[in-house]
DNA sequence: TAGATTGTTAATCGATTAACAATC
DNA sequence: TAGATTGTTAATCGATTAACAATC
C-alpha cells in the first residue's frame, strides 16, 4: 500500500500499529517537539506527563496533543497522564528514528566546538563520528572523543561510518563548497548553521537553523 | 479599533498601511522567515527575487507567500519579481521590528562566544549589549567588542540598555536560575539553547533551541 | 510581442478548539 | 468516591493549492 504524502487518510486507523505509512509534515514535527520535551522531562526524572504540560513547554494545544497521539494507540491513563519513558519510546518508534544515526561535523571553531560537547544531538541517537576542518593548524587537534580531520578524508568516513547527516558549522564563505562536497559523497541531509542560501539537488534536505528568525516572531508579539 | 488577535479578518484590506493590527502566529512566522532569506539574498547582491526562489529557501508554497504578501500592498512586479532591498524594508514595517533591540548574553563558553562574534544576530537589529558568566575566571575577559560581566550588573545593565532578550548559553543545570533572574528584572523575552525546560510565568515567552528536533523530523521524511 | 511572474479567486484540506463522556 | 485527565466528536477557522487573468 502506497499512500499520497500530501493527502494521508483524514481519519487514521486508531488501532495500533495500523499507522499510515507516513506522517503528514505537521505531525511529524509535532511528534518530534514531544520527544525533546520528553527526552529532558525523563532526565530530570519525571515519571509522567499530562497533556497540559506538554502544552505548556511545546506551546501546542493540549487537545491536539491528545489527538495527536490517540492516532497511535491509547498511550494515556485518565486522571493520570502519560508515561514519560513510554511515551518516549512510541514516538521514537513513530517517528522511526530509534536507532544510532551518525552525523559529520564540519568547523572546529568555537560553534563546531560548542555542538561536539553538546548532549544536543546524542539525546536523540545522534552520533558525531568525525570533524572536519580546512585550517591546517586545526587538523590533527583533539575535540571531545574526536581529532579533526582533513576534508580527504570525507568520503571514506562518510561510506565507512555511514553518515547521513552533515551539520555546518563554518564561515557563510565555505558552507556552499562543503555543501558540494557532502552532495557528491551522497549525504542527504544538510544541517546548515551558517547564514548561506545553499543550493542543493531536490533530493537534498537543507534545514538553516535560524535564532534570529524566531527571536523575530518573538519580538513581534511582544511588541504588539 | 482592537482586533481579537485570534480572529484577524479573514479578508484583510489590500490597502497598504491598513493592516490588521495584530497578524496571525503563522503569517509572522513565515514573515521573518521571509526577512531571514531577504536578508542574506542582500547580502549577496540579489537585486530581485521571485516568490519561486522564496519558495525554494523557506520551503513555503510560492503562492501562500504572494498572497502573504499582498495582505500588506503590491510589492512585486508582474514578470520582474520582488525587489530585495525594498521588501525587506517592508516586512520590517510590518513586523515592527525595524529598530535597534538589545540582547543580553550569559555565557562566555564556546556558544556564547560562537553567538557574540556572529552576524546572525546583528543582521536582524540585535545587539548584544553584555555577556555574563557566573565563572569568576572569566570575568573581565574580551568576548567580541565586550568584556565579560559578573551577574551582579544584571539589574543595572538591563535599565541602563533597555534589554529586552535574554540568550542562555550555558550548561543545562545553570540556565533555569537565570531565567528566574531574568523574570526579576523584568526580560520578557528568554531564547534558551540549554535542554533545560523553563518554568515562567505566563507573561514570559521562552524560546528553546531545538537543532536535534529538526534533525529528527528531517529523518524521518528521509528514511520513510 | 512573448515569456515570466504577480495578484487573486475558489475549492479543499488540515489544524484548532470547545466540550464532554469515559475512566483511572 | 471525587478529582483529574484522557480520548473523541463536531464545528470552525486558517492554510494550502491549482488555476488563471492581469501585466510587467
Amino acid at each position: 500500500m502506497t499512500l499520497d504524502p500530501l493527502n494521508p487518510p483524514t481519519v487514521p486507523s486508531p488501532a495500533e500499529g495500523i499507522a499510515p505509512e507516513r506522517l503528514s509534515l505537521g505531525v511529524a514535527a509535532r511528534l518530534s517537539r514531544y520527544l525533546q520535551v520528553l527526552t529532558q522531562a525523563k532526565k530530570m526524572g519525571k515519571e509522567t506527563i499530562s497533556s497540559q504540560e506538554l502544552s505548556d513547554y511545546t506551546h501546542v494545544n493540549s487537545t491536539q496533543i491528545r489527538r495527536d497521539l490517540s492516532g497511535f494507540g491509547k498511550f494515556g491513563k485518565r486522571g493520570v497522564g502519560y508515561n514519560v519513558e513510554s511515551l518516549v519510546s512510541q514516538i521514537r518508534k513513530i517517528l522511526r528514528t530509534a536507532g544510532q544515526h551518525n552525523i559529520a561535523l564540519f568547523g572546529a571553531g568555537h560553534l563546531g566546538r560548542a555542538i561536539a560537547g553538546s548532549d544536543i544531538f546524542a539525546d536523540h541517537g545522534f552520533r558525531v563520528v568525525a570533524i572536519f576542518d580546512t585550517d591546517p593548524a586545526k587538523v590533527g587537534m583533539a575535540v571531545g572523543t574526536q581529532t579533526v580531520r582533513h576534508l580527504d578524508d570525507l568520503r571514506s568516513v562518510v561510506e565507512e561510518e555511514d553518515v547521513v547527516v552533515g551539520v555546518l558549522a563554518v564561515p557563510t564563505a565555505a558552507a556552499q563548497g562543503l555543501a558540494d562536497d557532502l552532495v557528491a559523497v551522497g549525504v542527504k541531509i544538510i544541517f546548515n548553521y551558517s547564514e548561506a542560501l545553499l543550493d542543493v539537488p531536490p533530493e537534498v534536505t537543507v534545514h538553516t537553523s535560524s535564532p534570529a528568525v524566531d527571536l523575530l516572531y518573538a519580538l513581534y508579539f511582544y511588541l504588539t
